[in-house]
DNA sequence: ACCTCCGGGACGTCCCGTTTAT
DNA sequence: ATAAACGGGACGTCCCGGAGGT
C-alpha cells in the first residue's frame, strides 16, 4: 500500500515549478489507482473488477479512473508492470547479501513467497497473470526472467562446485520455478497462501536440498 | 445427477423400449453438452464462455443446456468433477501395467500429461480449477487424490528400497504435483503445451530420476 | 381445497364403464389442478405464477398441466368461473333463509367477507380480477351479477318500506359493492384481511344501517 | 433521493455556471423518466412495463434509466410516492376555500377524481398500489393520510353539528376512502373511468349526503 | 385417453465498460 | 476531473410443443 512512494519521489523533485506540483499530484493519484486496482484484482481477478469498484477504492470517480488509464485493461496491464519490477528487485536484494548461489536461490525464493504472502501488488500481479487469456491486452511473458534468475545462480553453483558438473542448471531452475509457482497455487486455494512459506521451503529442500547436501558432502 | 446416469441403467436393461430411448437421447444431450462446455471453457475460460456459445456448440438452444444443467456454474463443476474423475482412471490404468513404484509414478505423470495435451475435458478442468475464484461454486478440493495416489506410490518405493529411508512420500509428492502442475500452467501459456511432455519428463528427472539413481547407487 | 368434489361427482357416475372410469381420474386430475392454480394465483398472482409452480403443487408434471388445460391464461379464466359461479351461491344460500331484504344483504356481504377471507379460489378469483389486464384472455365483467342482486334486493326494502321511497336502489348497490370492495382490497394490504369481517360490518353499517334505522323510525 | 434535489439548490445559488446545469439537466431527466414510467405503469401495469418501453417513452437508453433508478422497483417506487405525496396537495389547495367541513370533503374527494380521471401518474399509483404484491419492493401503506385527512374534516363537521354526535368520524372516513377506492377501481374496469366522476358524486350522496341533510333537518 | 420427458425460442432485467457534455 | 448518458449483451426463466409410453 505504501511501497510505491519511493517512485513517486523520483518522478517529481525534478522541476519545483507549478507544473511540476500538477503532476506530482497527478503522479500520486496514478499511484494511488494503480494501488486500488492492485487491491481489486488480487482479491476479485479481473473480471470481477469493475471500474467502479476501483473508483470507489480511491474515493473518486469513474471518470477519474478514466483520466489516467484509457481503459480496464490499461490498470491491469500497469498493475502487471509493477508486479515484473518487483520480482527483480527481491532478487538483487538477496544477491546484495553475497550468499553462496545455492542459499541465495534458497533465499529468493522464500522472500518472494513472503511477498506472495503479503503485498497485493504481487498478488495482484500472479492473478491477473494466471488470467491473462481474459485480458484484452498483451502481457509480459511470464516466468522468464525469474527462471533466467534463477538459472543463472545454479550455473555459479555449478561452478563451484556445489552442484555436481553432470546437472542442468536450466532444468533445475525449470522444474524450481514450475513447482514454486504450483505450490503457490494450491496453497491459496487450500489455506489461502497460509501454509505458503512452508511449502516453499518443502519444495526448495526436495528439488535443491538434497543437490547441495551432496554436494556438501562430496 | 448421478442417480439419473443409474435410472437410465436400470431402465435400458429392464425395459429396453421407447422410454430408454428417450433417456438415452438425454444421456447423449448431457454428454454433448458437457463436451461442448468442455471445450468452450478450455478455450476462453469460464468467464468467456456464455451459455449461448455452449448451446450454439451442441447445436442446440439455450433452454436445452438450461434443462439438464441449471445453471453456468453447474456447467463448470460437471466438467470438472469429470476432470477429477479421469486422473485416477488415469492412474488405474497405469497401475494394472504392474510397473515398479517409481516406474508407475513416472509414467502416471506422463500420460497425465498427454492426457492434458490431448484432452480438452482435461484442460478444461485444469483451466476451471485455476479460474475457481471467479466460480460462485465451489470445486472438488484440486488434486488431493492424484497426491494421494502418488504418495503411496512413493511410500512402496521406499518400502522397496528404491528411496532412502529418510525421504518423505508425502512432500515428495506434494513437490511433485506442484511441479507438474506449474510445468503444465507454464506450457500451456508458454507454447501452448507443445512442450509439456519433455518438461513433464524434465520434472520427473530432476524430483524423482536422481532420488531413484541415488537409491540405486546406495 | 376439497371444496370441489361435488361437481366431480356429478360428471361421472353416468356410465360406469372404462371410459368413464379414466373420464373420472381426468375430472379429478382437472380439479386438482384448478385447487392448485387458485391456490398459486391467491398467492403470488396471474404473473407470478408458473406452470411448473401449479405443476409442483398437484405433483404432477408441466406436461400433465398443459394437457388439462391448454395455457396458463385458460388455467386463470377457469379459476375465475369458478370464482363467479361461487359468488351467486352464496346469495343463494342467504336467501333461502327468508330474511327481510335488508337482513339478507347484511348476510350476503358478511358471507362473502367470509368467503374472501377463508377459500383461496375466491381470493384467487379476486385477485385475479384485479389483474385481468395482465392476462391475455377476457374475463367475465366483474361486480355487474353481484351489483344486481344487491339492488333487487334493495328493491324489496324499498317496497316493503324499509327504505324511504326516494331512496335509489342501484345507486346504494353501487356504492355498497365499491365500499365492499374497496375495504376487502384495504384490509388485504394492510392486515391480509384479519379485519375483513369487521370491515365489512362497519361498512353495512354506515351505508345500509343508519337508512334502515331511519326506516324503522319511519 | 431529496438529497440530490437540496444539493441542486444549493449548487445553483453558489454557482450558477455549468455544473448547476448538469444537475438541472439530471432533474430534468430524472422527472422526465419519471412521468414516462407512470405512463407506462398506468396503461399496462408494472409486470406488463419493461424498463426498455420507459427508456422508449423519454427517448433515451435503458442506460440511463438505470443510472437514475436502480430497479424497475425503484421506478415503481417513486411514481408510487409522488402519488402518495399529491393526494395531500390536493387537500391542501381545498382547504384554502375554506368551506364548510362536510363541503370541504365532497370538494376533496370531486377534485380527487378528476385527478385520477385525468392525471397518468395518479392512475400509476393507483394502479401500482392495487399490483403491489406484484411489486417486490414496499410501498407507502395506502391511504392512511388521505383517511386521516377526511376523518379530521369529519371530526370538525361533527363538532359544528353538521354531523350527529353519534356519529364516528373514524368510520365514516374509512368507509367513504373505501367506497372512493372501490368506485373508482371498478369505473376503471367498466368505463375506463368515463362514469368516474358521477359515481363519486353518488358515493358522496349516498355516504355524506343523507348525514349533512339530517344534520341540516335537526 | 392420459401423462412424461425433453427440447425450443423469446425476452426481461440488470450491469458494465465507455464516451459526451460540462 | 465530474456527472450524465450510451449501448450492448449475459444470465436466467418461462411458456409452450411434440414424440413417445402406459
Amino acid at each position: 500500500m505504501t511501497d510505491r512512494d519511493e517512485r513517486v519521489n523520483i518522478e517529481t523533485t525534478v522541476d519545483p515549478s507549478g507544473r511540476a506540483l500538477k503532476q506530482k499530484r497527478a503522479v500520486r493519484t496514478r499511484s494511488l489507482i494503480l494501488s486500488a486496482a492492485a487491491e481489486a484484482f488480487a482479491n476479485q481477478g479481473f473480471p470481477g473488477v469493475t471500474v467502479a469498484d476501483v473508483a470507489k477504492l480511491t474515493g473518486m470517480t469513474k471518470g477519474a479512473v478514466y483520466f489516467h488509464y484509457t481503459n480496464k485493461e490499461a490498470l491491469a496491464v500497469a498493475v502487471t508492470e509493477e508486479f515484473y519490477s518487483r520480482l527483480p528487485r527481491i532478487a538483487d536484494r538477496v544477491q546484495e547479501m553475497n550468499l553462496a548461489p545455492l542459499q541465495a536461490v534458497r533465499e529468493i525464493l522464500i522472500q518472494t513467497a513472503i511477498a506472495f504472502r503479503d503485498e497485493k501488488v504481487i498478488q495482484a500481479g500472479a492473478r491477473l497473470q494466471i488470467e491473462h487469456h481474459l485480458i484484452g491486452a498483451p502481457l509480459p511473458t511470464p516466468f522468464l526472467g525469474f527462471t533466467g534468475i534463477i538459472t543463472e545462480l545454479f550455473r555459479q553453483a555449478r561452478s563451484a562446485g556445489q552442484l555436481p558438473s553432470t546437472s542442468r542448471p536450466e532444468a533445475l531452475a525449470r522444474v524450481l520455478v514450475s513447482a514454486f509457482f504450483g505450490a503457490q497455487h494450491i496453497s491459496w486455494v487450500q489455506s489461502n497462501r497460509a501454509d505458503l512459506i512452508s511449502r516453499t521451503e518443502e519444495t526448495i529442500d526436495v528439488i535443491v536440498g538434497p543437490l547441495s547436501r551432496r554436494a556438501d558432502e562430496g
